[in-house]
RNA sequence: CGGAACGUAGCGCAGCGUGGUCAGCGCGCCGGCUUCGGGAGCCGGGGGUCGCAGGUUCGAAUCCUGCCGUUCCGACCA
């Protein structure tokens, strides 16, 4: 490619609206444009980028038996209506109909789809099957945002297996699992794998692929000493074991006039540290006004509230509905006495003694609570948001949070759509079962933006060769003098014969201007052909990773870079 | 969905308070000359229904109303 012929619109100045990192330089670079809120169409240099992601990843899907499919974006609701999904989902769906008025929506993903295309399995003896395809999906997200890492239009890989029986799904969920970490390696990531919340929508088991970054969404807690991972979502800790000083006798009557908050409360009473506090939170579950009870210095993961009751549909309770079913304001609740009320408390809570919460009248507290003996827990459940610095759960470590991109997510979800889509088998005796599934998806832009994120400087971006739209790009310092052009062409054809991707920079600019757009663009290795060193016989090559400069004679160029590119390609 | 900000040339912005040569600047773009190993200089150009629609006014980028769009914080995120 001749660069005075690409379309490769670099900006000088960063985008008014972008504030991720990657969404600048890409913006910047030329690799993306933004069509409207979390829609973007990739140019030519995008393009090539995600080629090579989607080459990467379909090598490894095959490598594990995967078979690549092709499914259609719009689909009947009917299909989602059978596995409830078309009412169930809510807001990012985007549903529509067709001149006859027939119920259609955009794909969101293609669990559906799939299972419906496996019900034409009919044996065990077909089993199993891996299957996957590259394909667009849109969710009307409320927020889009940064760039490539949250949009509603976006393009994943999204595989699926069909097995017999559990034992088959866990083999595909291991072999998708180190598919998955040989990824992420070959597109330069380091990815920590951790345990993650299934969801509401089936599945006993799910692992997210993790990267650090500042401009991720999600916090993980990682051991320092094990390889204790999880999602803040359902990340445990182990809680020192408390000793309470002994209070003799039945509960106490506190007035705690105007305090209403664990802070208050701690401050006004020395007896009434955090720690000795019981937090008493009330949520709306499936419309039943329940008590969630925590440790006053913990907090609640309500993720832990929705996987450990099964649903969604969780709020926090308005005042006034607290006030019904308490008799008091939040800031004086509690559940000493409270029968007529679900109480879930957390594991933390469980023994302890001498505590004091609040009186459910406004105004009082309790001190001298005995969990045991005064509070009805009708169930014990880990709802505590795991904090920096705590213990980890399997082993003597400590934990650290880490802001995290989610690059990719793996699941279990046993039969939950093989059922209602009829997708299943005979067994060897006979017996009709339903095919056991398991889904896997990587979205290609996010990858993209996320080796962004951990791969670039003052300068731009910093692509890894396996990335790169371009491994190899030779900047004419002047293209008006013949033999810069000359020689440049010869180490040109040298390197097209090679099988390297490589762009040669002819366009009639100043130096500056090419080498900041070889920069900016990330190109792996600039070989920089001019007047100067053509005097002397040779050309530079510059490293665009580290920045190391080789002079190197102008006859070996082209063998030296398709040299050093080609180990680099793994 | 709650809160906030913004929308003027391809990109980045000023101008709106106190309506009237306010249609402007920088970069980029086109032509010319000089330059040419780290985002050149000079000269000359092209380019905008000031997001859209109403309204107020003799007169609206500027004031009022509505709508649309984008971004940020939060909620949400099979």
């Amino acid at each position: 490619m001749r660069w005075s012929q690409a379309f490769i619109p670099t900006l000088r100045d960063d985008p008014a609206d972008a504030e991720a990192v990657s969404h600048k330089l890409l913006v910047r670079g030329g690799f993306i444009r933004q069509l409207m809120a979390g829609s973007y169409s990739l140019l030519p240099l995008g393009k090539r980028v995600a080629d090579k992601i989607t080459q990467i990843i379909r090598d490894e899907m095959n490598a594990i038996d995967g078979q690549e499919f092709e499914l259609p974006v719009v689909h009947p609701g009917e299909i989602w209506k059978k596995t409830g999904r078309w009412d169930n989902v809510e807001g990012i769906l985007v549903k529509f109909k067709d001149r006859k008025d027939t119920d259609l929506l955009l794909a969101m993903t293609h669990e559906e789809i799939f299972a419906f295309v496996a019900s034409e399995l009919s044996s065990y003896k077909q089993l199993p099957q891996m299957w996957y395809h590259f394909q667009t999906k849109f969710r009307d997200e409320a927020r889009p945002k940064s760039g490539l890492l949250r949009v509603r239009e976006f393009v994943m890989k999204d595989s699926y297996s069909f097995d017999i029986d559990e034992a088959g799904l866990d083999v595909q969920f291991q072999r998708h699992r180190a598919a998955y970490v040989r990824i992420f390696e070959r597109l330069g990531m380091s990815v920590i794998p951790v345990a993650a919340s299934s969801g509401s929508m089936g599945g006993s088991e799910s692992i997210e692929f993790m990267v650090e970054s500042s401009a991720g969404e999600d916090i993980i807690a990682v051991c320092s000493s094990c390889d204790y991972a999880a999602n803040l979502e359902r990340a445990t800790s182990r809680v020192p074991v408390a000793t309470d000083e002994p209070w003799e006798g039945d509960i106490e009557r506190v007035a705690t006039p105007d305090i209403r908050t664990i802070a208050q409360l701690a401050a006004a009473f020395e007896f009434a540290s955090a720690d000795r506090q019981i937090k008493s939170l009330a949520y709306i579950v499936d419309g039943q006004l329940t008590l969630v009870l925590v440790r006053g210095d913990h907090d609640v993961q309500e993720q832990k509230l929705i996987d450990g009751f099964g649903t969604e549909h969780i709020r926090p309770a308005h005042p006034e509905e607290i006030q019904e079913a308490l008799g008091a304001m939040p800031g004086s609740l509690g559940a000493v006495g409270v029968t007529h009320l679900p109480v879930v408390a957390d594991p933390a809570l469980e023994g302890r003694s001498n505590m004091i919460t609040g009186a459910n009248e406004d105004d009082w507290h309790v001190r001298g609570v005995d969990i045991g003996r005064d509070i009805a827990v009708g169930r014990w459940l880990d709802v505590r948001a795991v904090t920096e610095g705590e213990r980890c759960p399997d082993c003597d470590g400590v934990l650290a949070l880490e802001r995290t991109i989610e690059i990719g997510h793996i699941f279990k979800l046993g039969t939950y759509y093989s059922v209602p889509l009829g997708a299943s088998v005979l067994d060897a005796d006979g017996k009709e079962k339903p095919i056991v599934m398991g889904s896997y998806g990587i979205g290609i832009g996010r990858n993209m933006a996320a080796v962004v994120e951990n791969s670039h400087d003052e300068s731009g971006i910093v692509w890894p060769v396996n990335l790169a739209p371009y491994e190899a790009v030779i900047t004419v310092v002047k293209i008006a003098d013949e033999p810069s052009m000359a020689a440049a062409e010869e180490i040109y054809r040298g390197l097209l014969e090679a099988g390297i991707d490589v762009i040669i920079d002819d366009r009639n600019e100043r130096p500056g201007v090419k080498f900041a757009d070889a920069e900016l663009v990330g190109i792996p290795y600039r070989i920089t052909v001019g007047p100067r060193g053509l005097a002397e016989g040779i050309v530079e090559v510059v490293r665009r990773s580290g920045g190391d400069v080789a002079r190197i004679a102008l006859e070996e160029a082209a063998a030296h870079v398709a040299s050093a590119v080609t180990t680099e390609r793994f």
